[in-house]
RNA sequence: GGCGCCUUCGUCAAGUGGUUAAGACACCGCCCUCUCACGGCGGGUUCAAGGGUUCGAAUCCCUUAGGCGUCACCA
């Protein structure tokens, strides 16, 4: 059996949405779990819509999350280069063969396949089982595009197979287009990967209603999580949990060790999950709750304000068991410096028959004692 | 609109012809408790609809509906 590799390709873009981590995730999760490889390609094929330091923003993201590729840009690897712009040579010889062999041609500058027009074409995706879709529907796509970049569809067949990835992880979105790369690893003769295409995850706005997960549904990317003061081992594993189950088990609260371990591909959902902060607030309070107080307090520290490092610590024992972001720390101490109002009802309690006459009473007479407590 | 995919509690989900249809979050109630939490116990709500097949269907087949995706020199 050939070596499993598996690879996450994103373009270029200064943001990686919670969807794509969990692609990310389960391509990594998948590898690991087999033994295999996990690659890391730039897909910067767009030249209007390349962001500087994209790469290093999705290294660094990558890396919060301990998703650690085998192969990338700056991991090395035998199938170097990994990103698509400095592979432009090789694309334009594949696509000149393909010319050549009379299963493309040249129109306005650019290259474009030569799509079957009758019959249909199936391939087979682990979630969904066989896929045929008519020739009829694939349209004479651009392979090269007259800037001399590959599109896409092109570039992906072509690394993933010089790549000699086993198994290709991605969205749904895909599963219309790939017939059109499946005709391209025909037309070149070579082996077919294993396809598994993910339902998207999606959000749930105020009125109910349900669509893929966006800005309107507030934090959207893995850096904004981290912002919001959720913990990245707590957002990884909530995530994980997002569109895939462990088998014969309960178990919810993972490391990533166990979710290496636990992670088999029949444990994925084929149906799109809607993403529930209330969930993640409790797995976030989880993380935290299991945490010394000594190390609450340090990723809790830039919170607190100018306590000492015994004060904070103290906080921590407190606060631990009652936040699930850490952005919750400020307004949870405010009343620590800042003296609130504080509304007479708060004196009434029937059970322990107090009024606020009473209060003032007892009070009176306790102020003298608590004067005279040492710190 | 054509084509494709999807459809189990509000949400994440287990389940692959015979189960009282797991579990978790959220919600509600009770207990613990000087408050808020934590913790413990308990509760309600689910197989999109309609047809089949079968002794028996959440599980198999068909139809309908709804949702999502795709039809770019974007990925």
């Amino acid at each position: 059996m050939n070596r499993i590799r598996t690879r996450f390709a994103p373009s270029p873009t200064g943001y990686m949405h919670i969807g794509n981590l969990r692609t990310a995730l389960y391509a990594y999760l998948f590898a690991k779990s087999q033994g295999g490889d996990f690659i890391l390609r730039i897909e910067d094929t767009d030249r209007a819509r390349y962001v500087a330091d994209a790469v290093e923003f999705i290294e660094r993201t990558l890396a919060a999350a301990k998703i650690i590729p085998d192969e990338g840009p700056h991991h090395g690897g035998a199938f170097a280069p990994y990103v698509q712009s400095e592979r432009m040579d090789i694309y334009k010889k594949y696509a000149e063969q393909l010319v050549a062999d009379g299963h493309a041609y040249y129109e306005n500058g650019a290259i474009r396949q030569k799509m079957p027009r009758a019959g249909e074409t199936t391939f087979f995706d682990v979630l969904h089982g066989n896929i045929t879709i008519a020739n009829s529907e694939l349209e004479d796509q651009v392979l090269l595009k007259s800037d001399g970049m590959p599109t896409y569809n092109f570039a992906n067949v072509i690394d993933d197979h010089l790549m000699e990835i086993s198994h290709i992880i991605r969205g749904t979105e895909f599963i219309t287009s790939t017939p059109k790369h499946v005709l391209l690893y025909e037309f070149f003769g070579w082996e077919l990967p294993t396809f598994i295409h993910l339902a998207p995850v999606m959000g749930k706005a105020e009125d109910g209603t349900v669509s893929k997960l966006s800005k309107r549904h507030g934090a959207t990317s893995f850096n904004d999580l981290i912002e919001a003061g959720y913990l990245p081992e707590a957002i990884t594993n909530y995530v994980a949990l997002l569109g895939w189950s462990p088998k014969n088990s309960c178990q919810e609260i993972f490391s990533m060790d166990e979710l290496i371990k636990n992670f088999s591909l029949d444990g994925l959902s084929k149906s799109p999950a809607v993403f529930d902060y209330a969930k993640l607030d409790w797995m976030s309070g989880e993380y935290f709750k299991a945490m010394s107080d000594e190390d609450f307090a340090k990723v809790a520290d830039k919170y607190f304000g100018d306590f000492d490092a015994p004060r904070k610590i103290f906080l921590s024992s407190l606060l631990k068991t009652r936040v699930a972001k850490l952005s919750d720390i400020p307004d949870m101490i405010a009343f620590l410096k800042n003296l609130p109002q504080f509304d007479v009802e708060l004196f009434n309690n029937k059970r322990n028959k107090i009024t606020p006459q009473k209060s003032a009473e007892i009070l009176a007479p306790a102020i003298k004692i608590l004067e005279n407590v040492d710190d």
